[in-house]
DNA sequence: CGGTATCCACCATGATACTG
DNA sequence: CAGTATCATGGTGGATACCG
């Protein structure tokens, strides 16, 4: 995505929105806040669960796991344990992810970009 | 916000995730599935509120109603009455939208492209 | 430290009905 | 056709506690 032209032409991947329900259900797993900003952060670094929780912030330790255990199902996290004490598990991002990352880092692009336009928004209605 | 990164060169977009709250608040609410979706079909054409009810399928006419007017209050999309009767109102996007309309068209590349390594990732795990 | 399980409050959501 | 309101209800998600 991140230079192809404007609008232009936005073929197939258009319908894919409609398209067979397992995209769909891919679709819609990733598509919340909550994964997006766990592969935007994994995008820095791996890190490790505190490190995540810490770093994003107002995310509770349950919606973290849940999050980690969906993404790391779907392929776009790689989960690796250090069988040490205290455990240290680290987490990373697969290829699929970082791939991912760039559809996240252009929507935090967008929303640096939009947010005057958005407050305007608001203030007017 | 610290426009230095420690990754290659994925600018200051990567910490507006920990940026100040409106832009995360802002983040949060657009990063959902039928918001995306909404996009998704408004980047196609302008729609009808039915249209765009039968293009999405699955959604209920409150959710669409409620994602419609948080995505007006943000300023993502236009809303247009006929007074005609029966009553035809417009959706369309903003500027913001169209723009935005590009990162969800990522997406939708992005699960196209990967749904294969998802199937093997699930069949795996 | 990280994971899992349990409990429970609350809210998001769907269904339904009514209005203009 | 589109919008709003109301209601119930089930599921989401927070808090807590305990395990490895």
């Amino acid at each position: 995505m991140g230079t192809r032209n404007e609008i232009a032409a936005l073929p197939p991947e258009a319908d894919l929105a409609r398209a067979d329900s397992l995209a769909r259900e891919i679709f819609s797993d990733i598509a919340n806040k909550w994964a997006f900003l766990i592969v935007e952060f994994l995008g820095q670094r791996t890190m490790r669960f505190g490190e995540l929780r810490d770093h994003i912030g107002g995310i509770s330790h349950k919606m973290l796991t849940q999050n980690l255990r969906m993404l790391e199902h779907n392929g776009l996290i790689e989960r690796t344990v250090h069988p040490t004490i205290p455990p240290r598990v680290e987490y990373a991002l697969t290829e699929a992810g970082v791939a991912l990352r760039a559809v996240v880092d252009g929507m935090c692009g967008w929303t640096q970009k939009y947010l005057g336009h958005i407050e305007a928004a608001r203030r007017r209605g």
